[in-house]
DNA sequence: TGTACATCAGTGAACGCGCGTTCACTGATGTAC
DNA sequence: TGTACATCAGTGAACGCGCGTTCACTGATGTAC
């Protein structure tokens, strides 16, 4: 018994979610209001708990739907003959580092994740998990473990670096953070 | 014409600072009121404001504070021969993962200092160029650019892998983590 | 084809609460005589 | 030495505001006949 046409629901819910994810990314996810959230996506703020029980599970959705995004475009990029260099370049760019409501999620909110709940963060690790296969599967030195170790530090390194470049507050200072970065991480997948 | 004990008011304040330092490490500056702040410090809220103009004020203040320690226990701890691969296993051990309202403020708060007014942040990279300096000055690789850019991806590295360790939600993959950059770390600096 | 009905996505006011900040005040202290 | 006074660190209630959440409701829609 339908009463609106199929996947109305669901694509008012996504655009939710995805007013959301930049939001967040932008501002962090405590800075965002839920009313202010809705009003930003042509809603009301009642309307929010017709598709979500709490914050935190619309956090937990946006998280989920944001890592599996930035997973699945590494994944087309690698199929277009891109490297683990290029993802380094790329992560690493002033683009990137400008457009914080378009990148990468660990980097905007990892610190926050740490003092979310249990459930939040065991969805994080979850995806952070894929996101250190992938890379592990993308180099070449010493064991699985071993690659793993490095996936860690390398992706630590890109995240910390673009933090770095985002907080501190002169241009030059910024762009040789991410040059700095770049450049050790060729150094670390033996690209340079 | 000193009313109270000379150095009294700054006791105090260097207290609310103190107690503030833990706290927004802990969990972050958004989350932390003022009234819960001074109530921890032994204070009613109204006090506050004898001290400071605002609570932006009271950050700034903070992160100098922190971070000119840090600095100051790195160049101590050098000085008792120390050397760069003992700052980075100390770093990423799990007691700093652990304990992150004594910890790094850099890794606490980096992404939440990228929003914050101009002046902050502005203290904030000046305090970060010493710390790029410090390690600069220990590394042996390369002209000073280059020793700089090394830097800021090595402390990159360390800040974004301990707030990957933090944020998982699994003892063993934040083990794994934190020994992969501990790894990565001295790899950098030519010490493996 | 036209109308009455059931559904339910979305509305918008209200809840209690804590936020940063202001301000009239209190009362312990050091000073002046 | 004892007392009156000026100072000012600290008190605590109040300000307007936005928070996350609840709920009685509206009204556009698809279905049934």
């Amino acid at each position: 018994m339908m009463r609106y046409e199929k996947g109305r629901k669901d694509a008012t819910r996504q655009h939710i979610v995805q007013t959301a994810s930049r939001r967040f990314r932008a501002e962090g996810v405590e800075a965002v209001g839920l009313a202010g959230l809705m009003r930003d996506a042509g809603l009301t703020n009642g309307a929010f708990y017709v598709h979500f029980d709490s914050k935190e599970h619309l956090v937990q959705e946006v998280l989920v739907d944001a890592l599996d995004r930035r997973l699945e475009a590494m994944i087309q990029a690698k199929s277009h003959g891109a490297g683990l260099d290029d993802a380094i370049r790329d992560y690493l760019s002033p683009r990137q580092r400008d457009l914080p409501d378009q990148g990468c999620p660990t980097a905007a909110l990892a610190a926050e994740i740490a003092r979310h709940p249990h459930e939040t963060r065991k969805l994080f690790t979850q995806k952070i998990d894929d996101f250190l296969d992938f890379i592990a599967d993308n180099l070449s030195d010493g064991d699985i473990e071993a690659r793993r170790g490095q996936a860690a530090a390398l992706f630590g390194m890109m995240v910390g670096t673009l933090q770095l470049a985002r907080a501190v507050n002169d241009d030059a200072l910024s762009d040789r953070i991410l040059e700095g970065g770049i450049a050790a991480g060729l150094a670390l997948i033996g690209a340079d």
